[in-house]
DNA sequence: TATAAAGTTTAGATTAATCTAAAAAAAATA
DNA sequence: TATTTTTTTTAGATTAATCTAAACTTTATA
């Protein structure tokens, strides 16, 4: 059965909203995330419902089958490979390969993605830290913790981001922060909850709260 | 101005039927090219003369504008580009990598093409020996002849292929022809002009007209 | 050169993906 | 519980890309 590149995007997006527990998403919640309006995402829904992708009931929500949530998962794979790709082998920076992969995740060709996997030998993490799942759509679980919620005198080294946008990437990038950077979180302001930190033991900078929350790190 | 990607495949199609000669193409050939309705070519070739991707005038054809033309080189670079990287670096066969660059070709990204090149060691021929146009649209030409026109007797080295459909790159195959190859005509048969022929100085076969046409040889 | 054949365009539909505006249902709240 | 607010759906259009059938032009040929 044929998906389309749209019908992708939003199943993409009912993945991404429903979280891992796969809670049921909303009419609203998906046309704000494909910026689309909520009478276009009825209309696809029904769409995705006819191809048994996803669950729906009328004013309840969706969520996806397995045949959706495997297909998602796949679409994920390949984005993060493709990233990997980027990075690794066309020198890209962590903040210029997500719209890339956002177009490459749709080209179709099992034996293309098998054969990508294996020259970048089954990376397991892409740029940003966000675990590939395998051919059979298993993530690699690793534990990890938001710097907001590290304690002072604490330090960390960083594993992955929240975000992937282009404009925070580069404001870390402005701070000397990357995967692997060691963030000793020197004096946690009580009024806001920024924090003042050093990075790799040579810079001193001081982060708002946000910025802390979009930082995953496991204790050094 | 945006190009869809219906669009792009269009203009590849006028650029290939146009040839060299850039002689004015019609609506049934694009048709058949493109496997579509004549109809719907007049329709798409409206809408590529408003983006003045093409010259137009009703029942007279169309032929590529500047614009147009350095479009369709562009594709066709990047169609190439691909080929070799999934040749060269992902062990793909010269015959499984056309439909995969069919849709590879359509990824918009200037950054991208311009780091693929360079990791590829800016290639000047695809796996089928056909020229990669440089990022001005420049192509590399070389004295090439059909195997076809070689004299009885002669010895020469394959340097491409006309078609690249993979039944035909299959039959290359299980005769031991692929590019470098060297290719002995061994006696010429009057009656239908098949070749009785020598690869590499080891395996001796017989080759139709049709299959030598379609060799790009030059003598050794 | 008149007629037939080939090639091309137009007319009118269809499908996917989108929109705005209005109606309907569910959830929140007074 | 009645009313208001929020969320979702339906109705009706629009645009890109496609089709079939019919009309029209150009080219070939008798
Ligand atoms: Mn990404
Ligand atoms: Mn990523
Ligand atoms: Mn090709
Ligand atoms: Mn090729």
């Amino acid at each position: 059965m044929l998906i389309t590149h749209t019908e992708e995007n939003y199943l993409k997006a009912v993945y991404k909203l429903a979280g891992k527990e796969k809670k049921s998403v909303g009419t609203n919640a998906i046309s704000k995330q494909m910026k689309t309006t909520a009478a276009s995402v009825t209309d696809m829904i029904k769409r995705l419902s006819d191809k048994q992708l996803v669950n729906y009931e009328r004013y309840r929500g969706v969520t996806l089958t397995n045949d959706g949530n495997r297909h998602a998962t796949q679409l994920i794979r390949k984005h993060r490979l493709w990233e990997v790709f980027l990075v690794e082998k066309l020198n890209f920076r962590w903040e210029q390969v997500h719209d890339i992969a956002e177009q490459l995740e749709h080209i179709k060709s099992e034996n293309l993605i098998h054969r990508l996997d294996a020259f970048l030998g089954s990376p397991r993490f892409d740029p940003h830290g966000d675990p590939i799942p395998n051919a059979e759509g298993k993530f690699m679980l690793r534990s990890q913790t938001p710097l907001s919620e590290m304690s002072e005198g604490s330090s960390s080294i960083l594993l992955g981001v929240k975000e992937h946008d282009t404009p925070f990437l580069e404001y870390l990038n402005s701070l000397n922060i990357k995967l692997g950077t060691e963030i000793r979180i020197l004096e946690k302001i009580k009024f806001d909850n920024s924090l003042k930190i050093v990075v790799d033991e040579s810079s001193q900078s001081v982060i708002s709260e946000k910025v802390s929350q979009n930082l995953f790190v496991r204790r050094k």
